[in-house]
DNA sequence: TTCCGACAGTGGGGTCGCAAT
DNA sequence: ATTGCGACCCCACTATCGGAA
């Protein structure tokens, strides 16, 4: 197969909006590869490259070479030449890694060179990543998709479960299992606004109780034990063992010879309550040194596997019942399991007063659904609104080129303004044609895709709360801010102050 | 027939390591 | 020393398709 189909089917798959016929067309081209290129045609397909870092991001793509005529290359050689150039990261060498991404791209067709700054990039944009090729997977052979997505579950990267499924069927596919020191895609929550409708998305009517755990604002961690050696990986499932060290002796303690647990890392300051995220940020991403500066504290809320046997299946209520017979409660996530609203009320009240995030409600029939986004584990957490005025806004791409799309929002300081952070998120398609209009009116002028505004338009935005930052004039960044709506029953004169958005910092 | 669960897309701020300036 | 880039930590929200109800 050539690198060059794969190009054609990420345009054909663009091309329709039906996910039936988007899985169609992949698992069509997933039939045509060889048994040894599967894993790299399939990886290719999900809108990734194989490799973790190639070094290469937007700036290097900025400016490619001429494209060849006629395309020649295999995605097996496409792979083993970013290969080469991922290997040359850290090497000393940029000079040396320009040149080979330019004798890549050289030698590919348009069409191809626009597939592979897609890839690199992770802009695919084709309506189709790991989760619909999971489904093509499926259709490709007479596996069913439940199959395939279970031993996706249990390997980090789709690749390797294409092609167990393509050339060994569904038996090929019981290799993937739950093992210690081999990382599991971790199961994430959804959102709600509040423990009603959390409460709601969980259960249908029964009343049955719930698990409520606290949420902590670190990192998520997957620690896995077998014997004495333990091994730590993050949420994407990076390793990193080597800089936690304090986690590894919590869990080289633990009385199991084989464990997979999930949880969250977190610095605590000297009276125990939570730093702010960024210090647990900087402790958890550097490789050396800070180690002894500021301790992580680890807090479990799951167990995958204990000593033989797997829990991913069972249901929450036996793996946590599992997971308190091995950790001490020191390590353990705050929780409370109870079916009862106004219980719930006063805990996520106590969580907040410990200066935790919020809640996560989780279903206690519910299996460990590795890697899906599930009804099953629901988080809640308190939202502050403010008033602000749109400084400036920036054009948008992919499906919102052609809008003005991402605002630039300030808050009132003496008789001017100070820009706080940016948004694009909360914007209906209604919004956006409306705010095109608007502000095209208040513009002022243009740098680069920026369009400057008379400071006139007022927004309500939500925030989850304020950091400090050395980028904005204030000192403070907004933190996860979206719209709520525009007001046009308030003057730029009534926003909030610099001084109130402040004081809702650290 | 209507409803809603799960995905993909669109980007936000902050931190680190590394190489070039 | 400083700056820019790439990678990755945290993340919210809307539109959409297609299976569930």
């Amino acid at each position: 197969m050539l690198f060059a189909r794969l190009a054609e089917t990420s345009t054909a798959v663009a091309a329709t909006r039906s996910r039936l016929e988007k899985r169609a067309l992949l698992a069509a081209t997933l039939r045509e590869a060889d048994d040894e290129e599967i894993d790299v045609v399939a990886t290719y397909l999900s809108g990734r490259v194989r490799q973790r870092r190639t070094g290469v991001g937007w700036r290097s793509l900025a400016q490619l070479p001429d494209p060849a005529p006629a395309p020649s290359l295999t995605p097996t050689d496409v792979d083993a030449r970013l290969e080469a150039v991922s290997a040359l990261a850290g090497s000393g060498s940029q000079a040396g890694r320009a040149t080979a991404v330019a004798d890549l791209f050289g030698v590919l067709t348009e069409a191809e060179q626009r597939f592979l700054r897609a890839l690199i990039l992770g802009e695919v944009r084709q309506g189709a990543l790991d989760s619909l090729l999971i489904e093509a997977i499926a259709d490709a052979t007479a596996v069913p998709v439940t199959a395939v997505r279970r031993a996706a579950m249990f390997s980090a990267v789709t690749g390797p479960v294409a092609r167990a499924a393509l050339t060994g069927g569904v038996d090929a596919l019981e290799d993937f299992r739950p093992a210690v020191l081999r990382p599991v895609r971790p199961m994430l929550a959804s959102a709600a606004p509040d423990l009603t409708a959390a409460l709601d998305k969980l259960r249908d009517d029964d009343g049955a109780p719930v698990a409520a755990d606290g949420k902590i604002d670190g990192i998520r961690v997957q620690v896995h034990k077998a014997g004495e050696e333990v091994a730590v990986f993050t949420r994407s499932l990076d390793d990193i063992t080597e800089r936690v060290p304090e986690i590894v002796e919590v869990v080289r303690a633990l009385p199991a010879q084989e464990l997979i647990l999930d949880g969250e890392a977190i610095a605590l300051g000297p009276s125990g309550r939570p730093r702010p995220f960024q210090e647990t940020a900087s402790r958890t991403g550097s490789h050396d040194g800070a180690a002894g500066t500021t301790p992580l504290t680890v807090y479990f809320f799951d167990l995958l596997h204990r000593d033989g046997t797997t829990l991913v299946t069972a249901p929450a209520r036996e793996r946590l019942a599992a997971l308190e017979e091995v950790v001490p409660a020191s390590a353990l996530v705050p929780r409370r399991v109870t079916a009862d609203q106004a219980g719930l009320d006063a805990f996520f009240r106590e969580i907040l007063e410990l200066g935790h995030e919020g809640l996560v409600l989780k279903d206690l029939t519910a299996p460990y659904d590795a890697g899906r986004r599930g009804a099953a584990w629901v988080k809640v957490k308190p939202r502050h609104t403010l008033d602000l005025v749109v400084l400036a806004v920036e054009w948008g791409s992919g499906r919102r080129q052609g809008t003005l799309s991402n605002i630039h929002l300030g808050a009132r300081d003496g008789d001017g303004f100070v820009m706080l952070g940016k948004t694009f998120k909360g914007m209906t398609d209604e919004m956006l044609a409306w705010q095109t209009q608007r502000f095209l009116e208040l513009e002022t002028g243009r740098e680069g895709h920026v369009v400057h505004l008379r400071p006139e338009q007022v927004v309500e935005i939500a925030i989850d709360g304020v950091q400090r930052s050395s980028r904005y004039p204030g000192g403070v960044a907004l933190r996860f801010a979206r719209v709520l709506r525009y007001r046009e029953d308030k003057a730029p004169n009534e926003v909030d102050t610099l001084d109130a958005v402040r004081a809702l910092g650290p």
